[in-house]
DNA sequence: TTCCGTCTGTGAATTTCTTCACAGGCCATG
DNA sequence: CATGGCCTGTGAAGAAATTCACAGACGGAA
């Protein structure tokens, strides 16, 4: 399920942490094209990505060949190139299960189409809120989320819902064709055979700050 | 700067991997708690934080012992010494910057409170937004931070500001005492010597989950 | 052309993280 | 009391990730 196939026919199992990285090489290599720059070093990338030069030259190598030994690495090139790893080069639509604080604010963010994903459908439990448009999404009930995701071909979602009934809206989910979720719900779901659930725990995260700011006390 | 001093003087460096998990364990303890659960065994709890059970036994021996053989681990003493190992057994007093659509999402959400932090002071850099109250704290400028912050004892920041200018919002955070903080604006930040920044990247979520969505295809 | 400096991509070494597997301990049972 | 079963904490093995270090490649200078 997760070995990646090569050009050759051999598979590749590649690492979350190295796919993590990824996406911080195409945001600074972003970023350097914005400024104009159209060339760059492998230790200068490293530099501003936080890593290891021979970590972001074996990351790469992973997937090809892509720098020159003479100029290093065409920023632009490169930025669509792991674009095309992640499978961002082509808008994608994200359907989202939620419509508290949390998920409204999700639903303006502009963060979202500057990367390539686009909240194309909603769903909420609530009655109250069921049948009403927000941001231009119709909200439609979680029992219609079988009936109504297929035809948006949404294969991502982000839950920000209540924890009650979660295991629920990710086997629906699950079932309409979505293979990976970004969950905001602080309670550890049990993920179908083939579905990543990507867990966001903003407390957890806080919870590590803490532990870290006393270090050497 | 990192390593974790010990009763016995030596220093033992805790992988953050290790603290994650403990946030995991920490979560789960809380659900059997209230599940009125009183012991556990590692197999099981391992099984609940989806870990590996020697990974977990490995991860507590780091600080102590703290399991019986015959009866596990104490459910709830568990968790208060693992709240204390993190430093979230008293409230912690947490500094927001940035009052836009995220920044008030988080100054209204109920989760931090149960996790032992407080956001107690707030600043944005808005003229129109300071001196206005959100959610019963005035909005500071943040030219204002070094004089202000410091009353509250806040060593703990969350950033959800706009991306000019984050560089000098996190100088005079770390000049006013903050040791670490949560950054949610997606942007590269460079750490002052001593301050922890520890990155919330939601797009970059959505891009790793595309890539693993696309796997086996 | 030849030489020099510096870069990438990658085997090999190293470090770090994870899992195995068991000594030692405890309880229940007979 | 002895025995058996099962648990924790932890050395040691194993796996994985990271870093070193260099072969080979290229451009520029003379």
């Amino acid at each position: 399920m997760d070995p990646r196939p090569e050009e050759d026919g051999s598979t590749t199992r590649v690492p979350t942490q190295t796919i993590q990285r990824l996406t911080v090489y195409r945001k600074v290599l972003a970023e350097l094209h914005a400024e104009g720059v159209e060339n760059v070093f492998s230790h200068r990338l490293a530099e501003l990505a936080g890593v290891h030069p021979a970590q972001l030259r074996r990351d790469l190598s992973i997937f090809g060949s892509f720098g020159s030994i003479s100029r290093g690495y065409e920023v632009h090139d490169l930025s669509l190139t792991i674009g095309h790893l992640l499978g961002t080069d082509r808008p994608q639509t994200v359907a989202l299960v939620g419509l508290g604080n949390l998920g409204r604010t999700l639903l303006t963010y502009r963060g979202f189409e500057e990367r390539g994903f686009r909240i194309g459908v909603v769903f909420d439990n609530d009655p109250e809120k069921v049948g009403r448009v927000y941001a231009g999404r119709r909200c439609h009930a979680v029992e219609e989320i079988e009936a109504v995701l297929p035809a948006y071909g949404a294969r991502i979602a982000v839950l920000a819902c209540g924890p009650v009934g979660v295991e629920d809206v990710v086997d629906r989910l699950a079932g309409a064709g979505v293979r990976s979720i970004l969950n905001f719900v602080p309670r550890r779901v049990p993920a179908p055979d083939g579905v990543h659930v990507e867990d966001v725990d903003i407390s957890a995260k806080l919870e590590m700050l803490s532990f870290l700011s006393r270090e050497g006390e």
